[in-house]
RNA sequence: GGUGCCAUCGCCAAGUGGUAAGGCCGCAGCCUGCAAAGCUGCUAUCCCCAGUUCAAAUCUGGGUGGCACCUCCA
């Protein structure tokens, strides 16, 4: 297994602290609105090392977080009149339901702020007693940046002097512009939490580097963790305000391996709450099925910027649309998986730093050379075998074809239209029979016109949605 | 301004030194009552210039164009 270290830009063998175990962090989202295409596109990402990194034997403690405390939720519960614990639970309810759609795996671990909030404490007074962090005089805790000397390596930034005259009119109580929040405190009477220094709520960056401290370090961790991911525009601040926390207040460096999934642009702009709400993942799963998206989302590297762009979505669904079409032809087979060659190619590129593109090439010309054998005449036992043991263990690593494949290509039609497409099916054969084709020329239009398109097989007439 | 990333067929997209994967679209054919699906065949020398090398899309330098981050952000 190689992974591409996004601290030393270099793609790097994969080799965990303990041998046989891996453990990853993923930074989740903040629940104050709902899930977008780039909360999906992380959280399938990671989904996708989880289930490579177990079918290459690694047992996998996959955490990640669940940020509930945040000036934007409190924001959200004053302007809709509901209480912190409705905003939170509202979204986190909605995010799960919508990761479930994409087919994406529940982590071991889901640590909320709120529930860490011990763990936080413990880390900010070790800071406070290493001299790392300091308090002002209005009650604030700041991680000072100045006494970490490795400051800015995580994203090999450099201090920048012009920033500190840009940004002067931010917190004078800080002692450097650079200095980040761990605990600030609050007196409005709002939202606060007790703390050895005083009532407030804590800094983003803390969340993180406690829930790590607290689910996964053993004593002689060399490091917190061995994977930690993210958005590409967490490695700063966040990323490195998370790692100078930890290495400061621990005697070990936060991870060994970072990992960095691209943006999701729409239309090739940045997504933005003007461009309205086809961003959301709850509307785009109004129209796809989840498995489709998954698809798409899940089509390119998953370094690489990516485009989202509905006529781009379409051609991906083809390309599923063909996996679902071989699993209709192998419909009914009994599974009896083993390991096949093809499993172990699919296995071998996806463990080269997910290189989806290969993966879904080589599971192309496996379903073209299938296709062919079983166009031609013979029963073909060996090779169903072999394909559906292909499928399953695409559907494993992948998650690609997991659904009933005639439901797969039913998606979107009610139980009326789907009665009545049946009727006419019915009709169409006896015209067919009959040899009158006219007349099933014609209901086939009719068929045609509930956006489905028909299939004439040895084994009756099927129907996809189009 | 600082730091970093990218540029491969009409579109999406692999490939990081050995002579261009795959999908969509298109064209031709097989199959089909006709279709659809499936199959077969066809379609790029890799932004530009210079250099290194027996050999470069892949390395170096320069240029052009696009993008990201710079303390809210997956």
């Amino acid at each position: 297994m190689h992974i591409f270290d996004s601290v030393q830009k270099t793609k790097r063998k994969f080799t965990p602290m303990v041998e046989g175990k891996v453990s990853l962090y993923v930074c989740g989202p903040t629940v104050y609105d709902d899930a977008h295409l780039g909360h999906a596109k992380s959280a399938l990402v990671f989904d996708l090392l989880v289930r490579v990194l177990e079918a290459n034997g690694y047992s996998v403690i996959y955490a990640r977080n669940i940020t509930d405390i945040d000036d934007k939720i409190i924001k959200k519960a004053q302007e809709q009149n509901r209480t912190i614990k409705e905003i939170t639970d509202f979204y986190t309810t909605a995010y799960h339901r919508e990761m479930a759609f994409l087919g994406i795996k529940k982590p071991d671990i889901e640590p909320k702020a709120t529930e860490s909030l011990n763990a936080m404490f413990e880390l900010i007074q070790k800071l406070i007693d290493n001299k790392h962090a300091y308090k002002t005089e209005d009650g604030d805790v700041y991680f000072d940046t100045a006494s970490d000397s490795k400051y800015l390596t995580l994203s090999n930034r450099v201090q920048d002097e012009g920033d500190k005259f840009q940004r002067v009119e931010s917190s004078s109580m800080k002692k450097n512009s650079a200095d980040f929040a761990l605990w600030k405190s609050v007196n409005d009477g709002g939202v606060s939490f007790n703390s050895p220094f005083g009532s407030g709520r804590p800094g983003w960056h803390i969340e993180c580097s406690a829930m790590i401290e607290k689910h996964f370090v053993t004593v002689s961790s060399p490091y917190a963790i061995d994977i930690h991911g993210g958005g590409a525009d967490l490695l700063f601040p966040h990323h490195e305000n998370e790692a100078a926390q930890t290495r400061c207040a621990t005697s070990h460096p936060l991870a060994n391996y970072w990992m960095h999934n691209g943006f999701v642009n729409i239309d090739g702009e940045k997504m933005s709450k003007s461009l309205g709400n086809s961003f959301f993942l709850k509307d785009a799963l109004k129209a796809y099925d989840g498995e489709v998206l998954r698809f798409y989302l899940l089509s390119t590297h998953y370094r690489s910027n990516f485009n989202f762009n509905e006529d781009d979505l379409l051609s991906s669904k083809k390309r599923l649309d063909r996996i679902y079409r071989l699993k209709k032809r192998l419909f009914g087979l009994a599974n009896a998986y083993e390991r096949t060659a093809f499993c172990e190619k699919l296995l071998d590129t996806l463990s080269d730093d997910l290189n989806i593109s290969s993966a879904l090439a080589l599971i192309d010309e496996m379903i073209s050379s299938a296709n062919e054998t079983l166009d031609t005449a013979g029963k073909h036992k060996e090779l169903k075998k072999e394909t559906l043991s292909n499928l399953t263990y695409i559907e494993k690593i992948l998650g690609f074809g997991a659904k009933n494949p005639f439901e797969y290509f039913q998606f979107g039609l009610n139980e009326d239209a789907k009665a009545k497409i049946a009727e006419l099916i019915i009709k169409r054969d006896e015209a067919k029979k009959a040899k009158d084709f006219a007349l099933s020329d014609t209901i086939r239009d009719e068929i045609l016109s509930f956006g489905v398109s028909l299939m004439d097989t040895p084994n009756g007439t099927f129907w996809e949605r189009t």
